[in-house]
DNA sequence: AATAGTATTGCAAATGTTTTCATAAAAATG
DNA sequence: CATTTTTATGAAAACATTTGCAATACTATT
């Protein structure tokens, strides 16, 4: 009674329906311009005949593929998971459907999914931070499909941009450390090379610790991807120097957590030995014990601002609209850091 | 030189390069159909025109779309990110692209972000469990499109799926907190009416403790939702009692990670005070401290076979091929339970 | 009752590919 | 060298939809 086997398409509908394909089509995207009663009639047939519109057909027509992409690094970890729900949910509200592609931080590859996401004609795109190779500005000048740059915020950016200053969010964490009385500062922050967020972050954060007259010795330095394990092992290096510091500030939330769990399997006591400050506040670091200390990047606020502006550029069919919203990244001091002992 | 400001399709390359359409397509489709230099003088065609090939042509031509669809609850913390990230790099490799779609839990929701995903004619696609709307089921069936359910193993699915027997992981879960002489045991999962993964844990967790004639007050068991902040003030109440547990298993390592904080907070030592236990071994609970001892489902395993399952029945033309394959949950017991003291 | 305006529908062209079939050129075979 | 086979290419149909235009039917106005 519902089940027609073979391919049932727009005309199927309409010969059930007892109207042309034009109508129908005409009843899915303008339902204003058709009577009621044909509306009702097209419907039923619709679920009848079990029809699913084609949006590849619509797509190619011209008419929006009702897809967006976003490219991030990974979805490893929770990283950029309330990034990518909070812009997933932005945007599945409006009907759009979501093509996530990831490129392990590799700005190559980053180009490569790229490609295929425009392949797929999607709406509009939004990647992480404003590194890209030449070869995706290029791509993406030559486009005609809106961008949005998110996490990182610049006012001077090539594309429209979403997120916080990420200089600003390094001053904040080291500016704390050292309101904090701390002067032997550790870093551990990932490769910053293909990276402005780590980037900025890294070199705001150094660079206010030097204006205090604190030195930073090379070993206290280190370097470390966003992984739980590698920033243990990199941890216990540094916190085994002979020359210990008192506090530590790290690229992201994810290494932070890396660093209390080493420093407690060490003995070392959080925050009475050492004072540890995340960048980032992702889910579940207010939620560890002891609850991180932490510059927040409010990642649901980008996500949601960043879909909305893309809805808007499609809406509007202005594609090389620049915006650059600024999301104040804000400190959350928590229970992993406290004022210097004895010194 | 190389901007092309209206639209280039596959005609403006096959002029650039004089030859037809047909012969750019399948320079791009079957290389070794077309002779190496036409090939050489297409590929430069392609380069001057920054031309982008159109998916939905090729799609809506009755080609693949090259896309698949992963339908998951959330991508909130790190509960599927193993998986996600697993089924798209596997895929990816294979020239695929992602189309991810949530539904917070809710299998009306799934119905209707399945049908998106259908309505853009994705070449398969992946639901989390095996619990979905009569509708669900019935649309996947009147498909054609290759479908796998990831994350629960049943040998009597209807359709099919790769993971673990959720069963199994809450009777392990059990046994382990048995085994260590445990019989005041607290039960924290979600809510399981249309959540077969927690269902099936809760069942086998709690009829495993009941076989071995340990009580289980209504007020040991209580529910919260995959989110820690939830999951601890859920805990907070359970070790307010008067009589209190001595161990504690949860729907997953979320919620673990929540209990042991809370407890953490509590002054409640871990392990030798209260041991916990959750399921899941998510990136993260390994390396926590203490180190969460919990029931591994292999979520990378699991993903990547999922996508190649999906991969095969694409490349066979076999939409309806039926795979069951089951991913074994192994106890991966840590620091957050120990021998039960003093009894 | 005639006319003008509006609401509703259908026809057909257009969208950008892929692929079948046919053809022409080149290579292999005797 | 004549014939067969192979290789390389093009012409055109097909895919499922949307939309401009035209036609028809209906409503309102005088």
């Amino acid at each position: 009674m519902k089940k027609q086997s073979y391919k049932v398409d727009i005309v199927t509908v309409a010969n059930a329906a007892g109207v042309s394909a034009a109508t129908v089509s005409r009843a899915m995207n303008h339902p204003d311009l058709v009577n009621p009663s044909t509306r009702k009639r097209i419907e039923e047939a619709i679920r009848k005949t079990g029809y699913i519109r084609n949006r590849a057909a619509q797509t190619m027509h011209g008419r929006r593929s009702s897809t967006l992409g976003l490219v991030v690094p990974t979805v490893n970890y929770s990283i950029f998971a309330e990034l990518v729900q909070s812009f997933n949910d932005t945007v599945a509200e409006q009907g759009f459907t979501l093509l996530l592609a990831t490129h392990g931080y590799d700005l190559k590859v980053e180009y490569r999914v790229l490609r295929k996401l425009l392949e797929h004609r999607v709406d509009g795109v939004a990647l992480i931070g404003l590194d890209h190779s030449d070869d995706t500005y290029r791509l993406l000048a030559s486009q005609d499909v809106p961008v949005v740059a998110v996490w990182n915020y610049s006012e001077t950016s090539r594309i429209s941009c979403i997120g916080s200053d990420n200089r600003e969010a390094g001053r904040i964490a080291a500016e704390h450390i050292l309101s904090l009385g701390h002067s032997r500062i550790g870093f551990i922050f990932p490769p910053t090379d293909e990276n402005d967020r780590a980037r900025d972050r890294l070199e705001a954060a150094m660079s206010t610790v030097k204006k205090s007259g604190a030195e930073i010795p090379e070993a206290w330095s280190v370097q470390s991807l966003y992984s739980i394990t590698q920033a243990k092992t990199v941890s216990r290096g540094l916190f085994n120097q002979c020359h210990p510091i008192t506090a530590l500030i790290c690229g992201n939330d994810i290494i932070a957590q890396g660093a209390v769990a080493a420093a407690l399997e060490l003995g070392i006591r959080i925050p009475q030995d050492l004072s540890i400050i995340g960048i980032g506040d992702f889910a579940g670091s207010a939620d560890m014990f002891p609850a991180l200390s932490t510059v927040r990047i409010p990642a649901y606020e980008i996500g949601s601002q960043a879909g909305l502006h893309l809805i808007n550029c499609v809406a509007d069919f202005d594609p090389h609209h620049i915006v650059r919203g600024k999301i104040e990244a804000v400190l959350n001091p928590r229970a992993t850091t406290a004022r210097q002992r004895g010194n």
